[in-house]
DNA sequence: CTGATCATGTAACCTGTTACATGATTCC
DNA sequence: GGAATCATGTAACAGGTTACATGATCAG
């Protein structure tokens, strides 16, 4: 539960309510994380039921009440021991190579369109965190978090790499297209089209497997279970733990 | 709806029970896309019930009856259809930055060694995707869909690159902290520690906001609305779309 | 006999998004 | 007067994961 521990992550840089914590959100996560208010609100009600935040009602008169939220001596081990921890991945899910792996089924330039369009919005993203560097160094020194900066740099490195690691190969990709040969597009005639050139292939498949270096061997077919998803035999699963 | 388009991608080579799509998944597209059968299943219903794919009970004797669907003229239309829109963007979700950006309140070590498990996971990756380059080679000849050979390696190249990003940026970020000042660790105090300190931190982030160059300036404080997520001011918003 | 394979599903749950509701105040 | 600000929430929905249920056959 990553976002119950961010929102602790804020509050122990001090007392803070919902709406504050959403702007703290928008500001300074929102590269690697969102946190919508109707998310924040019973959250921070589950931290407190936990014990691991405190709440105090802060009367205004001009202004609608306030919950301030304070972290307790708990809530600080919680945060520090989750934070030990090796991180979560989550699974990987991109749209845009959903599209590319069935792009036999598009005309040549219709293909180039979809990947000319990430490969714009990438570069936005990209200027965007550029900026960001420099928004860091002022906001930390603005709000006297100066011993933050290093660590907030970090995370839009990290964001910068990998979106610039995505252009580059949108860029790569769109010049392989262009220079593919012209017959592999608008593919309306396929391998096989019946339920036993599946199966046979899924045979080919093991028989593929079996042939493929780097992995311990599997005499039979995988089967969809459980057991052998985190296994990870020869297929290229990678997004779950080692 | 990503899944439900994919299932139709992977249809449209031929005709395929829930089963064996779970297998196509597993095979090639796990590295950007899982789905599970419980997931399959009724989103191959709801396909059905859309008109863009047709099942038919294959009876079997000594094995249970399979549902094989196959795509309809309708479902090719929405294929292509989906295929040439420009792609979504998943909000981006890194539980290691979550770590990264509080990682202040660890010690240096115990932040390495989060950082160092990120970048040895990262590492499986990258190595199990170089082996995948290979596989898809062997697989599509096998199977007989050479014409996709181009596209399948393409999503590879996508991780790959992205991985092998994401596996420098851990590296230099333990680099980084190695040689931080150790006072930015095991930090008990903030900067500070009241509800009207974060109010005044908000005031500067205004301020600081309006110095920065890059992107058309707003007079006052940008609260927490729909409308201006949207219009992504000068914070470093930069997954969602232009 | 145990466990894997083939094959289909349902139900509960978790996380997150969108829409809706309320209501005073302040800025243009 | 209308939009934005401050501030809290609920409800419905969407997408995905885990667990559970069934049941036959085949391999070790």
């Amino acid at each position: 539960m990553s976002l119950k521990h961010a929102l602790l992550g804020f509050i122990n840089y001090g007392p803070m309510t919902g709406y504050e914590l959403k702007k703290f959100f928008d500001t300074s996560v929102a590269h690697f994380w969102n946190a919508e208010l109707s998310q924040i609100y019973p959250a921070l009600k589950q931290l407190e039921g936990d014990g691991l935040v405190e709440m105090k009602v802060d009367v205004q008169e001009d202004r609608p009440n306030r919950k301030v939220y304070s972290i307790t001596e708990s809530g600080r081990r919680e945060l520090i021991d989750w934070l030990g921890k090796p991180a979560d991945r989550e699974q990987v899910r991109e749209p845009i190579l959903i599209k590319v792996f069935f792009g036999s089924s598009l005309s040549k330039q219709d293909l180039i369109a979809v990947l000319q369009n990430c490969a714009d919005e990438t570069r936005t993203a990209v200027t965007y965190l550029e900026h960001a560097h420099l928004f860091v160094d002022k906001f930390v020194e603005a709000i006297g978090l100066q011993q933050e900066a290093l660590f907030w740099q970090l995370t839009i490195d990290c964001g910068l790499k990998v979106h610039r690691a995505e252009l580059e190969w949108s860029e790569d990709a769109i010049q392989k297209i262009k220079t593919a040969d012209d017959s592999i597009f608008e593919n309306e005639q396929h391998g096989y089209d019946g339920v036993n050139d599946v199966r046979s292939a899924m045979e080919a498949l093991d028989r593929v497997k079996s042939l493929l270096p780097g992995t311990r061997q599997t005499p039979s077919a995988r089967p969809c279970t459980k057991e052998n998803q985190s296994s990870r035999p020869l297929t290229f699963h990678c997004s779950k733990g080692a």
